[in-house]
DNA sequence: AGCGTCAAGTTCCATACGGGACTAAATTGG
DNA sequence: CCAATTTAGTCCCGTATGGAACTTGACGCT
């Protein structure tokens, strides 16, 4: 049992070291940025390293052009994209959806309406609650705005053969969709007071 | 050639199509909100969908922790994870890997030379940089802060076999090894004088 | 119906953030 | 070897951000 055990202890450090140095042969030759590399290959933490990293790189010069194309902050940008995908959502939905506070999007959602770019009407069924549309403007907007999206998102996978593209697409999704199990973090001290 | 072409064209559809679905089939019983299953699976930006809502659900908990325990808002964070993995560092080598702007950056660690966290020296190579240092302090907190991080990283790929942790693993490194190569995003003004 | 709790959005406010201008050192190049 | 340019890092300052408290409507319970 100990000897088991044991074993089981090293075939998960095996299985760690794997993981971090997951396609580190493939392309080891290709120059990469010296902490890059580290980041990569001798971190603990492969996945959310490699997430976030592709998540920055993704996202800052996109909205940094849609900020300076249509005059629309990522929060504002996100909420139009929403309704752009499925019209007459409400505010929770979008934050649940998008991982922003809701204050963040309340605002957003009011700059928009100022710009005409959505529309708001009061949910006859819960009348606390609003029902967002997009109007014209903004499915001009979105319209517009998915192609260089769209073209970004291609350059991004076009690291990959389609097979690697679909195999990504379906890992990443079945992550995603576990997502709510994740554990809660609660920080410790919930002892004060 | 023009059968051809029409052949090519309908393959890339198809090709998209599949892209977007990616997980959609081995995932589709089980529940996920409603916005998101419209993001996950019929959004023609699949990848940069899951990977900023991966993103952001693994960050914003665990920064929340890390700022409530050790009063280490993200950016100082990422300096001192920086400097755990690989000591020695210049501000610069951490932005470029980060994707932080340099003043955040320089921020951040003046803020962790005040709090006794980092230290450090001029480089005598180059006069205007500073190389960083971890001191004990520091690395007893990142040593603590470690553990509660691959925790969560854990349980982010638990929704995988160690045999599609890998797989994950590695086509998410070949795109951040080809990331240097993604094409400029240029916004249209540049006629602006 | 009446009270406590919950959920949707909004407002307030202190603070962090990042663009852009700046200093100083290094490097290029004629 | 002295401009001209590039690079490392800092500073200033307006703006966006998100936590916490608040408002209002829904819902559950006795």
């Amino acid at each position: 049992m100990d000897g088991k055990r044991r074993v089981r202890e090293t075939d998960e450090k095996a299985l760690d070291n794997l993981l971090r140095e997951g396609g580190l042969a493939a392309a080891g030759h290709r120059h990469v940025e010296d902490l890059v590399a580290v980041k990569l290959w001798q971190n603990p933490c492969w996945l959310s390293f490699r997430i976030n990293f592709l998540a920055l790189q993704f996202n800052e010069p996109i909205y940094r052009r849609f900020e300076k194309e249509y005059g629309l902050p990522r929060p504002e940008f996100v909420v139009l994209y929403s309704l752009g995908l499925s019209d007459g959502l409400t505010a929770s939905a979008i934050c649940s959806s998008s991982g922003f506070p809701k204050n963040t999007i309340s605002r957003a959602i009011q700059k928009l309406i100022d710009k005409n770019i959505i529309r708001r009407e009061v949910d006859q069924a819960d009348l606390r609650s609003f029902v967002l549309y997009i109007t014209d403007e903004g499915r001009r907007i979105v319209d517009q705005a998915m192609q260089p999206m769209v073209e970004r998102e291609k350059a991004m996978a076009s690291a990959l053969t389609p097979a690697e593209q679909l195999m990504l697409s379906e890992l990443l999704a079945k992550i995603v969709v576990d997502s709510p199990n994740w554990p809660l973090i609660t920080s410790i001290e919930e002892n004060e007071e």
